[in-house]
RNA sequence: GCCCUUGUAGCUCAGUGGAUAGAGCAUCCGCCUCCUAAGCGGAGGGUCGCAGGUUCGAUUCCUGCCAAGGGCGCCA
């Protein structure tokens, strides 16, 4: 999302040492220099600012500027005209090859070889740490991600937020960062409510009652071995007919295949009056015993949940509870500050939150006239605590039907806090499957389980992140988990075991490389394919802030699908082990050491394994 | 009706105020006596939804229109 929300950008980027961002730094200064001069001899004063660009053809050089089509028209004289000048205006520099003036104007630099190589130094030096900013320093942020239900398992939806939020975190850890994960779990509220009833129905079956499933409650068949569960547990202590619970229950009506809109609003009505009449009858009858049904589905629930993220190498430093916060007081406690502060009053007998002053279309209900609180009115709760244990920013990522959602949560954190900017919501668009259907109550979807069963979890993460995250997704199922060429992930691992697989040849032929000695041989690399892959290696920090300023991970995936390509028609065109010249075998050895060293680091951010073998 | 997002190759999608708009898949043609062929090279394939505007220059920014998806609860 734009807007408020942006972490801001000031902290420049220092890699540390000699690649890339110091080289642009060092064109401008050159150019900056000609600049002066040039505007001096034209008697004109107004400067542009300079645009200095990697370019996207390597026969235009490595850098390009436009600065002569933008002085053209202020200095009144034709672009070409005005590059010659800026041209022979710029100083000398050693790091420079050669300039050149081309198409309509735009003047191109063309590095010198060793400004690229140093970057083999600097990685073999620095190894996992290459590229990475570990100081903590650009601040605290506390992203929160998945917060699935705890009803059921996660679906296809919940995976692409898991791989991002996940690879989001990581990627914002290792560009400065001090990153926290959080888990909020909605075990308070209605839903509950319904897991609770359905589960206790799945129980009454394994007692051998006839039960029919109500038409709004969760059918999956995995709510059974709950049920199961409940009985080896307790027995039948939780029985009873099947009709005393129907009795006297307002029945469902459905809707006919060719119903009107106002019909099915009817049957919906009358579906979910039922399944709250089942809830209250279900606590009548089950008494103290409610919570214990209650308590066992959600443990399972939760526990599944979380053995499917750490199967997905997805990790929370904190989980937190609704019910506990509800439990804990502080809901209550943020209900009396914005009762305190005049922010909220009583209308129809339910009690609103003033959130139409801070940018929302409408005012909000927190307690309902029922006397319960409204989702909104907890998360609310849950976002001031957050802020509360001394998180200034947070980062939050929905699916995109929470938008509507987006407006009235920041505009109770600009009430308590004065903040306009405090939360940052990244919303993840749909995904859809190749096929099949999705959706909880249908009780026949995909689960983010099956998917990492089938396809991996490489596979999946991968596959996720490969697009960007504001996107529809359309998950090709049968492509994730080919074993195939197809498969996109295998391109980038394979690189780096092809990598891994050349110095395990060369200790098989009992040949060494040493990295120091290495170092000093760096001058051979000059072909086209060794130029192709210096210049990607040595832009690799700057890809991860780029991604990280922008919370797109899937621009660290299309980095390393560039990577690899150029690892591989390196590969196919030369030698590494070149017996009769160790310099250049050295030097070779050298680049794709480094070469596999940014894959693994690049893949750890994307929590995918770099293999030494395939 | 109002708000948000999206529209780029047959399909799935990147990308950009600049030079000839890219990748994968699919189709076709080549490459293993040699470090892994899960690889490489090449060919075909496009009105960047449509129309205006801003600009030296627009696929990119702005407006309108068309189309698709989502959101507009005292649900979560």
């Amino acid at each position: 999302m734009r807007g408020s929300g942006k972490i801001p950008r000031s902290a420049v980027f220092r890699p540390p040492a000699a690649n890339i961002l110091p080289m642009k730094e060092h064109l401008q200064e050159l150019l900056a220099s000609a600049l002066e001069r040039v505007l001096a001899d034209a008697g004109a004063q107004q400067a542009p600012a300079i645009q200095l660009d990697p370019t996207k053809d390597r026969k235009f050089g490595d850098f390009q500027t436009n600065l002569a089509l933008q002085l053209a028209k202020p200095l009144g004289r034709p672009p070409r005209a005005v590059a010659e000048a800026l041209v022979r205006a710029l100083p000398p520099s050693p790091r420079v090859a050669r300039v050149e003036i081309a198409g309509p104007g735009f003047i191109n630099f063309f590095l010198a070889d060793a400004a690229f190589q140093s970057v083999v130094a600097d990685i073999l030096d620095l190894g996992e740490r290459y590229g990475r900013d570990d100081s903590g320093g650009k601040g605290r942020i506390l992203i929160e991600f998945v917060s699935a239900n705890p009803t059921g398992p996660m679906h296809v939806g919940h995976g692409r937020g898991a791989a991002y939020g996940d690879s989001l975190a990581n990627l914002l850890a290792a560009t400065g960062w001090t990153v926290w994960r959080e888990y909020y779990i909605n075990d308070a509220g209605r839903q509950v409510d319904v897991l609770t009833v359905s589960v206790w129905l799945r129980y009454l079956e394994c007692c051998g009652e006839p039960v029919t499933m109500p038409r709004r409650g969760y059918p999956g068949d995995y709510l059974k071995a709950s049920a199961q569960r409940l009985f080896d547990a307790h027995g039948r202590a939780f029985h009873v007919p099947a009709a005393r619970v129907r009795e006297g229950l307002p029945e469902e009506s459905v809707a006919p295949d060719d119903a009107s809109e106002a019909q099915l609003a009817a049957a919906k009505a009358s579906q979910e009056a039922h399944l709250d009449a089942l809830i209250a009858r279900a606590r009548a009858l089950l008494g103290v015993h409610y919570a214990t049904v209650q308590r066992l589905a959600l443990d399972d629930q939760l526990a599944a949940i979380k053995s499917t993220l750490d199967a997905f190498n997805v990790r929370f430093d904190q989980w937190t509870s609704e019910k506990a916060l509800v439990d804990g007081g502080f809901v209550a406690r943020a209900l009396a500050r914005l009762k305190e502060k005049g922010l909220t009053y009583e209308k129809d007998g339910a009690l609103w939150m003033r959130t139409q002053a801070f940018g929302d279309e409408k005012d909000r209900v927190l307690i309902k006239a029922d006397g319960t609180a409204t989702y909104y009115c907890n998360d609310l709760a849950y976002h001031i605590d957050k802020l509360d244990r001394g998180w200034p920013l947070l980062l939050d990522v929905w699916g995109a039907d929470h938008h509507g959602y987006i407006a009235r949560v920041r505009a109770a954190i600009e009430a308590l806090t004065g903040r306009k900017d405090a939360l940052n919501v990244q919303l993840i668009q749909f995904v859809t499957l190749s096929s099949g259907r999705m959706g909880k109550r249908s009780g026949n979807f995909v689960t983010l389980q099956d998917l990492i069963d089938e396809a991996g979890t490489d596979a999946t993460r991968f596959f996720y992140l490969t697009r960007s995250h504001d996107q529809h997704l359309e998950f090709d199922i049968d492509l994730a988990r080919s074993q195939s060429t197809d498969n996109p992930v295998y391109y980038v691992q394979y690189a780096h075991a092809r990598i891994c697989s050349v110095f395990q040849q060369l200790a098989d032929k009992g040949g060494h490389w040493d990295a120091q000695a290495a170092k000093l041989t760096l001058h051979r690399l000059t072909n086209t394919h060794e130029k192709a892959l210096l210049t990607l290696l040595g832009r690799y920090p700057e890809t991860l802030q780029r991604a990280a300023a922008s919370y797109a991970p899937h621009t660290l995936v299309f980095f390393l699908k560039d990577l690899a390509e150029a690892l591989h028609g390196y590969y196919n065109v030369h030698r590494f082990l070149v017996e009769d010249d160790p310099e250049l075998q050295s030097a070779r050895l050298a680049l794709i050491r480094a070469t596999a060293q940014v894959i693994r680091n690049g893949l750890r951010i994307l929590g995918v394994s770099a293999p030494e073998k395939m």
